[in-house]
DNA sequence: CTGTTAGCGCTTTCAT
DNA sequence: ATGAAAGCGCTAACAG
């Protein structure tokens, strides 16, 4: 199926001899230049050119010329290449397209070295604007970015000159709380993942930190207490179906409160290990929308992390004309599911 | 932490100023070309000039003059959007970033009118390959790609003028057997998610094809066969659970050869809604090696899909001075985990 | 052995 | 209202 070869693409010049113009009469056409006078009879010969010839723009002359080279970069530790966080680049990827531009993309494994030769490259190809992505919300290194270059975080706590975009983890943690007390749960709600209040555990993200002072917030204004706090050294299922079943242990628990979902998903082990049901027996309700949470049974309720939105603020801040002045705070979103029931004493 | 500007980076020109040589000279060091005699002591100003000026090669000019612009496209249907296969895109770009490539990428969602001004972006931005990876491995579109361009699919079914990188199904297909026999299991063993051969189905995709080709060939080989074929609807827990269900209505059967993760989770489930034990009582392999795998209880024994190093093959086959002329076959491997007891008979 | 020249394809003054 | 000319930063061919 090979169309003609790289050299001899179609050029601007051919086009303005095809249409008996000038190749200066043919870039105004083809970027509608505001103060530009061409004859309708003069642009209704280049379109046709243009058509007939199949003419495309050479974005890298272009890029060369002006500065802009509808590209912006894409530079995580391991969002895109980790199952967890994919959204966010699709997120971006979708908001790109709008505005006609691509993505280039690097991984820098965390690797504060890999990270500057990354932003370096993206530089040396001219980017528009970068997006600095993280699996966990660390502060960002400080990179020597040119003056004007368009940047953001996500998922990063927010760096001099730069804003970040996050998801609202505090009114989430608020809404695991209804959610949970809505259902009639009171005295007997466990916290499992992590004590309530996060002290200054470095190890804790910022998101995660967010999340349980949501959570704290809510409890105290309601003028509750958790029944008890189960800490995992790891938010990963093996840690949560021991913590899961140290509450199960504990007098009176009905309900628990997952600090992910990863952690609900061995919970669920350690209700079934009891010969318990979930949401029957015990209700659970957790953070991220992981996409395990879908396929569990019965299906999780689980507030999402919104990945995708995410990745669309971010290049939306990079084409907004004006930076932001605060921090994007994206709303999570409750996925109510199954896992919820009214609470029942054993 | 801003640097200059992008307006005031420092060119080629600035470097021979303070060396006192000229442009070319400073060019032909940089790019150590092979016929230029410069003397040691103008290498040294050279060296010591890019040193202190920090200066870095524009990659726009240099790609406008010579046509190559150390980047490779990299378009896929969903893969890199997906949970499933970010490991295509992870080992894609391992691989270039060896070669001091970066990865542009976008996101076609199937779409053919998306998939081709996919191609035109990168095309115009002078990509010097491109990988075409998919999902599911169908027959790619025609592309009006340029000649001599380098080009390689993934997960595709290749095209005429491109190879492909496809996982080796087959012999994957023949070791979930050799497993299940290798732990004694022999005329127990139900097969769940399609019917052993494959027919015209369109809806299976190539790979599942092979896989299922290399399962027939191995029985065959042994002149076992299956117990029951439990077919799916689609390959997921939901429908798995069903088929396993049924299975387990059926007379002896002792393992469960399931087509992928997803059937073998809900397998899990029916195993667990039945009373039995994975492993214990019904013993279970699978293919993929997708991320719940290792999570289950027991953690289900599978055969991997090699995505990172189909992604960085891919890369290399752009690489390469001489395109292969057959596709290229990434073993599968076996993670071998706790899901395979010997048969027992209930 | 080194420096000068031309030009990649495009856009943007500036003359006409 | 249109076209000619300069130049973005670099490299490949030449001339010195």
């Amino acid at each position: 199926m090979a169309a003609k070869s790289n050299r001899d693409r179609v050029t601007l010049a051919q086009v303005a001899e095809r249409a008996g113009v000038s190749p200066a009469a043919v870039s105004q056409v083809l970027n509608e230049h505001p103060r530009a006078r061409i004859s309708a009879d003069a642009r209704e010969r280049i379109g046709r050119a243009v058509e007939e010839l199949g003419y495309r723009p050479n974005m890298v002359a272009r890029s060369l010329r002006m500065s802009r080279s509808a590209t912006f970069g894409f530079i995580s530790d391991s969002v895109t290449v980790t199952r967890y966080a994919t959204g966010i680049l699709r997120g971006a990827l979708r908001s790109a397209e709008e505005v006609d531009h691509l993505l280039l993309i690097a991984e820098t494994g965390g690797d504060p070295e890999r990270e500057r030769r990354a932003v370096e490259s993206l530089l040396d190809r001219g980017v528009d604007g970068i997006v600095f992505a993280a699996m966990k919300s660390r502060h960002p290194a400080a990179y020597a970015l040119p003056r004007g270059l368009p940047h953001v975080n996500v998922n990063l706590a927010h760096s001099d000159g730069a804003i970040s975009v996050l998801p609202d983890e505090f009114n989430a943690g608020r809404s695991s709380v209804d959610a949970l007390v809505d259902a009639g749960h009171a005295d007997g709600i466990a916290l499992i993942g992590h004590e309530l209040s996060p002290g200054d555990d470095p190890a804790l993200a910022i998101t995660a930190r967010r999340r349980l002072e949501g959570i704290a917030f809510e409890m105290d204004r309601r003028g509750m207490r958790f029944a008890g706090e189960f800490p995992c050294e790891d938010w990963e299922p093996g840690y949560g179906r021991d913590a899961a079943r140290q509450a199960l242990g504990a007098a009176g628990i009905t309900a628990m409160l997952c600090l992910n979902d990863r952690i609900a998903f061995g919970a669920y082990q350690a209700i079934s290990d009891h010969g318990l049901t979930v949401a029957r027996d015990i209700s659970i309700v957790s953070f991220d929308d992981d996409e395990i949470a879908s396929i569990l049974h019965p299906a999780l309720t689980t507030i999402a992390i919104p990945h995708e939105r995410m990745g669309a603020t971010a290049v939306e801040v990079l084409t907004a004309s004006t930076q932001p002045a605060e921090d994007a705070l994206i709303p999570m979103t409750m996925k109510v599911r199954d896992s919820i029931g009214p609470p029942r004493t054993r």
